[in-house]
RNA sequence: GGUUCCGUAGCUCAACUGGAUAGAGCAGCUGCCUUCUAAGCAGCAGGUUUCAGGUUCGAGCCCUGACGGAAUCACCA
């Protein structure tokens, strides 16, 4: 059994045995003893002083002796004002390192049944990803790792908007001025290619509105009647119809863009399941439309829209079909939805997705609640802030972005930079310090974008560059690479270490127990963190750990320890934390080096 | 204007869901590599947690109201 569940249980026997008053198990909660006291466990007594007519001190005092009497995890306490705190022996600590390393598995739980689908990335198809996306990219590929190994069925999705006027967009520019070329022409990976034309469709037009507002006299009709956006619309109207032309120039576009998005993908690590693509599922909301209607969920305005009415809700009146019958993205998130729970009968439905689009999932929520979908309930938006710059918001169409590619080739070298500067690799071959560079080169991108909880924004200066030391992907991996150092130098001088079976009557220094206790709140970390939707809270708990470890690194020495169980007892201690530094990592979707 | 989110050290972020003297990293300053990887460790300095009230034994966290920032409220996606 847990250590906190066998506390909580000796606390309320203690309440029995010592004051006489039955409480219920559910009452008693422990916190963990601030460092600058002695304890491990710290129960707090001022809200019981009442109920004992008595003290806090005089509670914590009688619960503590007996405590001490009794438990044979309490060795001993002590009382500061209604703070109870409650030192556990070394043998108790010693008994969970052991279990830790005989478990190889340690942290995972086993599969509990439920299964989850997880919706991430889901770009567009008219321009290049950028560091917005990456944040979306890593949050999804993080809960997913961090959903199963606390015992979901993970099923990653990508929905690609694959369609819609924004392609038209690229595909009208390139229609114009492309001239035949291509990405292999112009030596360009080809999302970056199609992007140019996204972004050469935006100057063109707003040139055009610049020219008829000054004819019309009329901004907003000089905006909705410029040439290149009617020639967009136009082309999208042709797209829906099927026109093969259309059709054929659109999957050449996107066949260059999807070239691109796999090479991004390959070097982020990002893989899925299952690719949706909005072509193919943009119509299935019509059928629930009609649905909504026959409900009286959704009524039809005299133009033939389609709208819900959620005012009684606290919400909006909100479009569901335009008056020309045509989708708009509400109409097919109501489709997706069914057809989600079709293919997968999930337990639960995670959204990732910007916190631009609050107000439109807490609308797609509500209304199939009134629909009467029995998986509404299931449905969760993981919604994160945006990557600002200081100059603002990133806007791909005026080009002030950070483009994904190429902020990951700066990282690269940068890495580079600072591992050739340090020369502790120089006996890697080409491939392997290039391999390195990668890695480190994510991990501190990754990192970085992950240790900040989700819901709040992000500010990327680009002129200072993503960090490599300090509270940093690097410093962890590198952590890791220390410890991988000890183990090999271990089995080279022939300590012969299990995991399991440490000896559990050693006296421990304050920075190993420190570390055990860090490493035994491992599978609770994982558990907050996946019922939180939180990445963050692993990834601050494994900063933390590998903190922990350098200071006993510093403090203590390891493969130079004289006497031999010490010596034993700190090579399984590294082991183990070097086990769970990868496995937090690998969870937060970041490798560790062994050297570096 | 309505709704939602955010506001913590010069900067970037934590704070175990209401607990003790609010902690890390960066930047600045001081030390530590002829013992295991210095991408590290030890230390100094840095705070009226935006402000004003309230609830509570106890508030960065809960409530009310200001102030500042962001998002959203489209027959856009």
């Amino acid at each position: 059994m847990h250590l906190e569940q066998q506390l909580t249980t000796a606390i309320q026997q203690a309440f029995q045995q010592a004051l006489g008053l039955a409480v219920e198990l559910s009452a008693i909660a422990l916190q963990p003893t601030a460092k600058e006291f002695e304890g491990a466990y710290t129960f707090v007594t001022f809200s019981w002083s009442g109920r004992c007519q008595q003290r806090p001190e005089a509670v914590a005092n009688q619960l503590g002796e007996w405590l001490k009497e009794n438990s044979t995890l309490v060795v001993d306490f002590n009382v500061v004002k209604g703070f109870l705190n409650l030192v556990i022996g070394d043998r108790v600590w010693l008994t969970q390192l052991s279990a830790i390393g005989a478990d190889a598995n340690f942290g995972v739980a086993a599969p509990n049944g439920k299964k989850v689908v997880i919706e991430f990335s889901s770009p567009n198809t008219n321009k290049p990803l950028h560091l917005g996306h990456l944040r979306n990219n890593f949050l999804g590929h993080a809960m997913a790792g961090i959903m199963k190994a606390t015992g979901h069925e993970v099923h990653k999705v990508n929905l690609v908007n694959d369609r819609g006027i924004h392609i038209c967009k690229s595909m009208v520019a390139y229609q114009q001025y492309g001239q035949g070329e291509t990405p292999e022409t112009e030596a360009l990976k080809g999302d970056h290619f199609v992007g140019k034309y996204y972004v050469k469709f935006d100057q063109v037009y707003k040139e055009q509105v610049a020219a008829l507002t000054k004819a019309l006299g009329d901004p907003v009709r000089a905006a909705k009647e410029a040439p290149s956006l009617l020639e967009a619309q136009q082309m999208l109207r042709k797209w829906e119809e099927g026109d093969k032309a259309v059709r054929a120039l659109w999957e050449m576009m996107n066949g260059w863009v999807y070239q691109g998005f796999a090479a991004t993908y390959q070097q982020l690590g990002i893989t899925f399941d299952k690719t949706y693509y909005e072509s193919e599922t943009y119509l299935l909301g019509k059928k629930v439309v009609e649905e909504g209607l026959s409900l009286g969920v959704f009524r039809q305005e005299q133009d033939g829209s389609v709208w819900a009415d959620l005012t009684e809700e606290g919400l909006d009146r909100k479009l569901v079909l335009r008056a020309d019958g045509t989708s708009v993205y509400m109409t097919q998130d109501l489709g997706v939805a069914d057809l989600r729970y079709a293919d997968y009968h999930f337990d639960q439905l995670l959204y990732v997705v910007g916190n631009e689009q609050d107000y439109h999932f807490a609308v797609l929520f509500k209304l199939m609640q009134k629909l009467g979908r029995s998986y509404a309930p299931a449905m969760h938006h993981l919604s994160y802030g945006m990557v600002d710059l200081p100059t603002g918001k990133m806007k791909s169409r005026e080009g002030t972005v950070v483009d994904a590619d190429q902020l990951m080739e700066e990282m690269v070298r940068t890495a580079a930079q600072h591992t050739q500067a340090l020369g502790k690799i120089d006996s890697f071959s080409q491939e392997e310090a290039a391999a390195l560079y990668s890695m480190l080169a994510m991990g501190a991108l990754k990192y970085f974008l992950l240790r900040v909880e989700a819901k709040k924004r992000i500010l990327f200066d680009p002129e200072a560059s993503i960090d490599f030391q300090g509270h940093t992907g690097p410093s962890i991996q590198y952590t890791h690479a220390r410890i991988a150092a000890i183990l090999r130098k271990a089995k080279e001088q022939g300590i012969a270490y299990q995991e399991g079976g440490v000896a559990d009557s050693l006296p421990l220094q304050p920075a190993e127990r420190e570390v055990i206790m860090q490493l035994y709140a491992f599978p609770k970390k994982l558990q907050e963190s996946a019922e939180g939707y939180s990445p963050a809270i692993l990834a601050q708990y494994v900063f933390n750990l590998a903190k922990g470890y350098n200071k006993l690194y510093a403090a203590l020495p390891i493969l130079h320890e004289k006497d031999a169980a010490l010596q034993l007892l700190r090579v399984q201690l590294s082991a183990a934390v070097a086990r769970v530094i990868k496995k937090s990592m690998q969870l937060l979707g970041i490798a560790v080096p062994n050297k570096m």
